[in-house]
DNA sequence: CTGCTTTCTTAATCTAGGTTAATGTTCCCT
DNA sequence: AGGGAACATTAACCTAGATTAAGAAAGCAG
């Protein structure tokens, strides 16, 4: 597990690769997206200061997101390897499974709301549950984490503002 | 770890439980569904024969899905219990992990799906990935697993028939 | 077999959000 | 500091899918 720095920009995973990486951000910001196949970017997720960001994938099987820095960051790497699990305590074990039913109630929400919810009922909950990075990413990023065009976000932000 | 028969209609977990148990079919079809603020509800996950179905929750929190069975069906409940994994030796620990990273793959593919695909596009991942399911259920909870009214499904199937 | 309920399809209309395009704004970078 | 690029907003128009409504088909209990 080593510590590295990257500067802004910095691409560490890209999709087609083997995704053996864990990266904890002790400082800085992550995305992991993706690209479809008209060439729009999609965003699964962010990490800011303290998350883990990953493929959610076994090592065997090929990646299909990018992974890069959204600001100058300090990484911990983690290899994603099975003898490193082994290795590692009861205890540890447990850390890491809470970590991950964690992350899949996460990913859970996500899928409700993207089928039950309009892009202002989803812009709400992203800025209550991520105040702090919604000061740190251009609205773009916003609207395209949230599964919509930029400019419909404008329109969602303006209707918003009327509202109160 | 016990065996146990459940009637066609039988609701397994409830929202605002503990989800406490995993429920492995080893005969028959369960699913988990998601009921909105509009009364509306939504298909998170069908788990036919092999496939196992729990909330992504820990169970300290509670649960948003209900359970049901599809079909009359023979499950292996296990408990969500911290001490049932630390009993366990660690290669068991690694085929739960294996599981989990399996299933979040799934997720990870789920939500780029309905970000980025058309309701055509999905039906059509949906009937190649899991054409055992399409068999044995309405076509409603199709589209209710997709995201769509059952109407847009009808317009899409008509459309796909006639472009072959 | 028969009536009742659930499901499926079709069609007409409506709407959230997409697309395109133009204009203004902010952010870098040298 | 100044100029080009990336970003944000607005507006006009378009489209995928929702909604509503009604009829046809299929399932199932008695």
């Amino acid at each position: 597990m080593k510590k590295i720095t990257v500067k802004k920009g910095t691409i560490l995973q890209t999709p087609n690769s083997s995704p053996t990486q864990i990266y904890e951000v002790h400082k800085g910001l992550l995305r992991s997206y993706y690209i479809d196949q008209k060439g729009k970017e999609h965003i699964f997720m962010f990490a800011p200061e303290g998350w883990v960001i990953a493929e959610s994938a076994l090592k065997e099987q090929n990646s299909e997101l990018f992974i890069d820095a959204l600001e100058d960051s300090i990484l911990f790497v983690q290899e994603k390897s099975i003898s490193a699990i082994t290795n590692s305590t009861i205890i540890e074990h447990n850390e890491i499974l809470h970590k991950l039913i964690r992350r899949m109630a996460v990913l859970q929400k996500r899928i409700i709301m993207l089928m039950s919810s309009t892009a202002i009922e989803r812009y709400q909950h992203f800025i209550e549950t991520y105040p702090q990075i919604v000061q740190r990413v251009p609205q773009r990023m916003i609207a395209s984490y949230l599964g919509i065009t930029p400019e419909a976000l404008s329109k969602v932000k303006r209707a918003r503002i009327k509202k109160k």
